[in-house]
DNA sequence: CGCCGACTGTCACAGGGGTGTCACAGGGAA
DNA sequence: TTCCCTGTGACACCCCTGTGACAGTCGGCG
């Protein structure tokens, strides 16, 4: 049985979720702000977090970048506003899905197992695209059977991406996600990378069938037809 | 449960308003004027906003385009004209959907329920039209599950008219939407780039069935039927 | 019914912006 | 020290994009 801690100021909304979280088959952890959160989450080592944005004190992405330093669970953004810059802040902060307020409970209970589903799948010692194995617990990837020997910064933006296959990330969100870094200017860092990768993981890196460009955007890892 | 803001100076309309969306499982609370609205708004933060357009002080016009400063949570407006003059000067400072006074308590109801659906649905990974599906995850649009290869431009317009189905947007504003221009002079900029949509998008580009022409308006995107 | 004006569809073209690519230098690890 | 990784800047290329002109279409009016 799923282990879920709800993370949500709003007494009417938590205790309103965790009653329907708990009907739907969860085990269900509450905390009411930022702080209780994280003590709690250390403390109960839950299986998903869900999470309100809007908290008093620390912030709903605070706590999602101070758990994303340790740990890689996943995690359940809660969103007031439909606005696509919570989304891609959540997302640049370590976030794996977002629910935009006001929360249908059915919603974010499908939500929930779609991700423990996707979390299952990548925690799973390892996920193929094509030939190209990833092979996380060994931190190795092969293609065709053979080592590819990526290097660091290859292997996390690699594993970054995989983490959301078809999903289409910016530059910016890669720059966060893979450098930590906040602002990139108009350099070449994040292609360079992806060229570099792409030299070794594609059969064709002129033709990439794994790592696509969208254009005005960014890059995206397709996952396997 | 949906939490609303109701801006309405008319004691007897506010009031009859808020009783009968108490009553359809609203949270309601209400302002008598635009300044208290917009101090109701940032201490409460509401889902939705219900606005009356004539207000003393400042009007509900005013009050709409100070929250889409910094929000984008639904407004509906409520206009006591069934004039154009007002639905347009509405929908261009940034409202969502306006209701004709006197209002219904059911037609208000069934506006607020749509835009709190559509929010829903934009803020999900993918919608379809027809055999057209926008995944705006994965920043890609298919048609019979071919990737169509929108440019970045085209599909920043299609996305655009995807979160107002139905609605037809003026040129004016899809300028300012898409391109973030304010002036739109005589040029054919708006309809180049709805033609190059189309030839993608539509069976048959000369007789488009989803991306609708409006005479003496602009364009508007048809839900599939 | 036919004309006229306004609006819209269409297209080619030139300019610009975004992306791929590469060489090189600095720096960190073995 | 040596080697390899990594970030930077320059450059070329290609596709996108905005423009303007013209043709086609629709609606209104006499």
């Amino acid at each position: 049985m799923p282990f879920l801690l709800l993370i949500e100021d709003d007494d009417a909304i938590r205790t309103g979720l965790e009653l329907a979280l708990t009907r739907q088959g969860h085990r269900v952890a509450t905390a009411a702000s930022g702080e209780d959160g994280l003590r709690l989450f250390k403390e109960q080592r839950p299986d998903l977090i869900v999470l309100d944005v809007m908290l008093p004190g620390i912030d709903g992405f605070e706590v999602c970048r101070r758990i994303r330093r340790t740990d890689q669970l996943p995690i359940i953004l809660l969103t007031a506003r439909s606005d696509d810059i919570d989304v891609v802040v959540g997302l640049e902060s370590g976030a794996d899905d977002y629910v935009v307020k006001p929360v249908q409970p059915r919603v974010l209970d499908a939500r929930i197992r779609a991700v423990l589903r996707r979390g299952e799948r990548e925690s799973s010692d390892s996920s193929a695209y094509g030939s190209v194995v990833i092979d996380r617990a060994a931190m190795t990837v092969t293609k065709d059977g053979q080592d590819l020997q990526l290097t660091p910064t290859e292997l996390r933006l690699l594993l970054e991406l995989s983490r959301r296959p078809g999903q289409a990330l910016s530059r910016q969100q890669l720059l966060r996600l893979v450098w930590e870094h906040d602002y990139l200017g108009d350099s070449r860092l994040v292609d360079a990378c992806v060229q570099r990768l792409r030299a070794k993981v594609e059969d064709v890196p002129s033709a990439p069938t794994l790592i696509r460009t969208v254009r005005g955007v960014g890059y995206r890892l397709d996952p396997p037809s």
